[in-house]
DNA sequence: GTGACGATGACATTTCGATGACACAGCGAT
DNA sequence: ATCGCTGTGTCATCGAAATGTCATCGTCAC
């Protein structure tokens, strides 16, 4: 396993890598962002341990523009208590973890341990389909921006519909995708779901369409 | 700076102290917790290092104890990998520290030199959520102002429910961070302990928020 | 118009979280 | 060693929320 710390700070510099050698792990050191992003781009890392605020810029700011081209190596922050609120932009992004300053090293440990075994995790896409946002990751779904709270199976199937826009999908389809082997395909379940679907998503056109003797389909009118 | 090392390993008993001496620190040496206590009786030291597992019993149940005279020495624990499980323990009171074996002798140093330096003084962080404050070091809970007194194991959920303010938080995580690894996942410790911590938690409205199928979440109504 | 299919409200069932009561282990005091 | 207390875990039960079923109504294509 193999990880890289990104530093400023003297103490930290030595401490840090210090522990996670003492777990077994290979480090390399970076004391800034301009350094790291090369070293990142001429080795593979299996886990990154940032500091937030580094002399030449926010790590956060850095890695999400890093995620947009779909890097996905996983990061851990070291952030100062005070930088804790805008601790949510750090988040957006799954497979990411912080620490807040000052920490156990024995919790920064365990924490690269546990982040470097996951492995790069596929970031968790955000569906779009008019004006309906769905966060597969963090289970939200927004219409025109305004979070609507919808039941596990109920997100379960316009998950399923988003991820096929404008396509028809038949019950049967739904029933195999969204329900457990026990489902009955006789039933009108499936109905009854984007019936309550349609009733959460009220606040905009109604974008789901029944194509009769089919199934179903996303469709912005 | 004074140090007293508790260690019985004799390959440590020599390498411990010649390491801290090489960085200019006065090292007394004890073989068990007996001996340490009356050597602690007689000096005062700004620091002591203590092996997890010594002959005559668990040193952490020891410093415990001796922590709730309002003893407060700053205490950095040696700890074998396969004692890691039970580090919560460890943490109950602030401004200690663990080292894992094997450990780098250079970290060592930097850990003992830091731990002196505090002094027994140190006011760890402080985590805050709405009227909610939670002092790590102290282990001290206040709801607007008024100390509540909480359990080792409802401190612990809190507090890292407090680490990730809004985020939902799984059973297995919590069980994973809080509890050792003797843990059952299928049981429900965990909503018994948030219900215990939700009673404790009373003067305010409800912070601790069920997911129905995921976890748990600290959420301000 | 009519027959098949979809929509929907009302109700039933299931699942899951909350909680009180109890059991047990560890620790301090005697 | 024994006893009692305190903290934590287990279990059974309760109740609410989520999901499924059913019956009825509407509507679309022929």
């Amino acid at each position: 396993m193999r990880v890289l710390v990104v530093e400023d700070d003297p103490e930290l510099q030595v401490a840090v890598p210090a522990a996670l050698r003492s777990a077994a792990l290979a480090v390399d050191l970076a004391g800034d962002i301009a350094s790291a992003d090369e070293a990142l781009f001429v080795n593979a890392y299996d886990c990154v341990v940032f500091d937030r605020m580094l002399p030449d810029g926010d790590s956060i700011r850095y890695v999400r523009s890093r995620r947009r081209d779909g890097w996905a190596v996983p990061v851990l922050f070291l952030t100062a208590m005070d930088q804790l609120a805008d601790r949510v932009d750090g988040f957006e992004h799954g497979g990411d973890d912080y620490l807040v300053k000052p920490f156990a090293v024995e919790e920064l440990i365990v924490r690269v341990l546990s982040l470097s075994r996951r492995g790069p995790t596929i970031r968790p896409p955000i569906l779009r389909y008019a004006d309906v946002e769905l966060d597969t990751g963090r289970r939200e779904v927004r219409r025109a921006g305004v979070l609507v709270t919808l039941r596990a199976k109920e997100f379960s199937v316009l998950e399923f519909l988003m991820s096929r826009p404008e396509q028809t999908v038949s019950r049967t389809d739904l029933i195999e995708h969204c329900w457990d082997s026990a489902a009955d395909p006789m039933s009108n379940v499936v109905d009854v779901t984007i019936t309550r679907l349609r009733a959460r998503l009220r606040g905009g056109p109604d974008l789901i369409q029944a194509v009769r003797g089919r199934g179903y389909r996303l469709i912005a009118p």
